[in-house]
RNA sequence: GCCGCGGUAGCUCAGUGGUAGAGCGCACCCUUGGUAAGGGUGAGGUCGGGAGUUCAAUCCUCCCCCGCGGCACCA
């Protein structure tokens, strides 16, 4: 006999080999008809497997959060097997879950089209109706190999040879004919299977994540416990859609790409405008936090790069221009052998260490905080490009800091705090933290990356984020902290960074002075907290979805007339408005007010100021806020006071505040 | 870079082996309207680029470019 012990803690006993079905069905029946699996002290048991000793045992039912994993995962091994029905020689490969749904990479010489998505949807709805029982079985290693060498599937044989160590056994899952490698678990039958899944997209990835790899035709699917789950689902995605920083470019016209610069961005009046606006931000804020701003060169001779150590590792993504003056005459340009290379700067950070290296340092002038708005190119492979998330021409909010290795922890912390504060004030609570650690090719002595990583976590620490590790993840000079952020459909982009660095400075021979009048090396830690403006604008599109904050707001007001006998008094306020510092258009088109009020709440401007002939006589403003349909009719010189304070950026409310406070 | 899909007016999109159409926008005219589209008229296209098949290609084939979704990459 076997004790279990229920979520109530009531303690049951059992015959040896209770499988978690009886116990369901033994507390009562409509448990057992919910029931999709088991939790048995903390581990995932499919509800048929037999428990092997007293144990804790949960059943779970659609309601849990294990469900949807469950569903998914299922949902994934229906449709290889409904691929495989419909296309005999495809070979299956893996099939996990993902947010939101799940994937099966196939291997198959023709190409899949999406336009086979119904038919595959069809056979797959054909297995859950068949209801076929999922039975878990455990084979033999060699056996499990060989069986499937058998019947070609060289992939899966490949994967247990390769991934299950030697002895251990491999289950593998049978529903009908059909039977897969799994670690399960796996729902009852696939009669349990909702039917609320939809396949999604069609892509290519590489087996086994690598490049070099033979590329496999991956599936996706989203997956869920009902219809209506499906549906809002779905309806996300479209809100989403609506939020792309791609779309709302357009639509408000803050830039455009093109062709004819790929990766590069060519922005607009308004797009500019809030670029403007979110650089002198930043730029008041590390100024304040004992920064200086640098400027150093663009264009920078091969021979540096080479003793940075940035030409061996990444040539291949840097814009390299020959020095030499080419002919005028006729469109060819033969680069002579020897002539002298020169590289578009993919980064600011050797430069920097030549700031640095000017003059003589003292232990006195650390920590030295260089900082630079400074426009790096990369090429970066075309797949890569996406709208102003990656891009080949970017500007980042970089700054390095030159210090000894204690102040470490009070730099990182104090960048941490900085970086929090920031984020906060342009709304982002949704911050994904990282400390990504030493990656398998790296500089420095293990030695040197213990201290590194061990001084980047007790900063991380101190400041109270949540975090994760990222093995491996870290950059080949040290290792990084990365603050990631979520766009409209859930692609997560690092934005802020900071990584330690013990190696550049000794490449580039940058010391100072010590307090016994030693030599020293300095360490350097690189840092941005937007990332790169062009990333960082591009997520704020998204997370506002273009209804930008009013300081951020490209026009904050627009002052629209409703006929023309208040024109002039439309072209005073305008005037006024603009000399307490807000950026104003005035709206005198022959148009209705309707239509005016339409386009630019379209337009999301934060604030429409309608002038008639009456706001005209009583010298007032009809102001209609974006996403209010009211007004509030109030007097010029109140709207003055408000507005222009409205439209403060954060940091200058706060002094604002402490000022008059 | 790799796999799949796409590229038609400024934008969103329809369409056909016989050289193109809608809505919005734009221009002009009428309208001066009180809070999300007033009315009329008109202009606007090497159908992504190149080559091929054909009497004839925007449509079929091939190559290239760019975009989209993934994969790989991301100092």
């Amino acid at each position: 006999m076997i004790e279990v012990t229920l979520p109530d803690g009531s303690k049951r006993e059992y015959e040896d080999g209770a499988r978690p079905l009886d116990i369901a069905e033994s507390v009562s029946k409509s448990l057992a008809k919910k029931a999709l699996a088991a939790r048995v002290d903390g581990e995932l048991f499919d509800l048929t497997r037999p428990l092997e000793r007293d144990a804790a045992v949960e059943i779970v039912t659609a309601k849990d959060p294990e469900a949807l994993e469950l569903i998914r995962h299922d949902a994934a091994h229906v449709l290889a097997q409904a691929v495989q029905e419909l296309f005999p020689g495809t070979q299956v490969t893996i099939g996990p879950t993902v947010e939101d749904g799940f994937y099966y990479d196939f291997a198959r010489d023709e190409p899949f089209s999406s336009e086979d998505f119904e038919a595959i949807e069809a056979k797959m709805r054909e297995i859950v109706d068949a209801d076929y029982p999922i039975i878990r079985e455990v084979w033999d290693k060699e056996e499990a190999i060989e069986t499937f060498k058998r019947i070609g599937e060289d992939y899966k044989a490949q994967i247990i040879d390769d991934i299950i160590p030697p002895g251990e056994p491999i289950t593998v899952y049978r529903q009908g004919e059909w039977f897969d490698l799994c670690r399960g678990p796996h729902l009852p039958s696939t009669g349990k299977l909702p039917k609320a899944f939809k396949l999604m997209k069609l892509a290519g990835a590489y087996w086994r994540g690598d490049a070099n790899n033979e590329m496999l035709q991956r599936i996706y699917g989203t997956a869920w416990t009902s219809e209506k789950e499906l549906k809002a689902h779905l309806t996300r995605l479209e809100e989403a859609e609506k939020r792309d920083h791609r779309k709302l470019a357009g639509e408000l016209d803050l830039f455009h790409l093109d062709a004819s610069a790929q990766g590069s961005v060519f922005w607009h009046p308004k797009g500019y405008q809030i670029w403007l606006q979110v650089e002198s931000y930043i730029r008041r804020r590390i100024s304040e936090a004992g920064y200086q701003e640098i400027k150093t060169p663009q264009l920078m001779a091969s021979d540096f790069w080479r003793r940075s150590g940035h030409w061996d590792k990444f040539r291949d993504n840097m814009f390299v221009v020959p020095d030499f003056e080419p002919s005028t005459e006729g469109d060819e340009v033969h680069i002579p052998a020897d002539a002298e290379l020169m590289a578009i700067k993919p980064m600011n950070c050797p430069a920097h260490v030549e700031v640095f290296k000017q003059g003589q340092k003292s232990y006195r002038d650390l920590p030295l905080r260089l900082a630079e708005f400074g426009c790096c190119h990369r090429n970066e492979a075309h797949g890569a490009l996406h709208g102003l998330m990656r891009v080949r021409q970017m500007t980042q909010d970089d700054a390095h800091i030159f210090c000894r290795e204690d102040q470490i922890v009070d730099e990182t912390r104090a960048f941490c705090g900085l970086l929090n504060s920031v984020y906060e004030d342009f709304g982002f609570t949704d911050v994904n933290v990282k400390l990504a650690t030493r990656p398998g090719i790296r500089a420095g002595s293990d030695d040197i990356w213990e201290r590194a990583e061990a001084d980047l976590e007790e900063a991380l620490k101190a400041t109270g984020l949540p975090y994760e590790i990222a093995p491996g993840e870290g950059a080949f000079y040290g290792p990084k902290l990365e603050f990631h952020l979520t766009d409209a459909i859930g692609r997560t982009w690092q934005c802020g960074t900071l990584q330690l660095d013990f190696v550049l400075p000794e490449r580039l021979g940058a010391e100072y002075i010590d307090e016994s009048g030693e030599k020293a090396q300095p360490v350097m830690l690189h840092r941005a907290i937007l990332g790169t403006l062009e990333r960082f604008i591009g997520i704020l599109i998204e997370e506002c979805a273009g209804a930008f904050p009013a300081w951020l707001a490209p026009v904050q007001v627009v002052v629209a007339t409703i006929t023309e006998a208040a024109d002039d008094y439309a072209r005073e306020a305008t005037a006024a408005l603009q000399a307490a510092g807000l950026r104003v258009e005035t709206d005198l088109r022959n148009e209705t007010i309707n239509r005016k009020v339409r386009e630019h709440s379209v337009q999301k401007v934060p604030v429409i100021a309608v002038v008639g002939e009456r706001e005209a006589a009583e010298r007032t403003l009809a102001l209609r806020r974006f996403g209010s349909k009211g007004q509030e009719v109030v007097s010029l010189d109140t709207a003055l006071d408000n507005l222009s304070w409205q439209a403060l950026p954060p940091d200058l409310k706060r002094a604002d505040r402490t000022e008059s406070g």
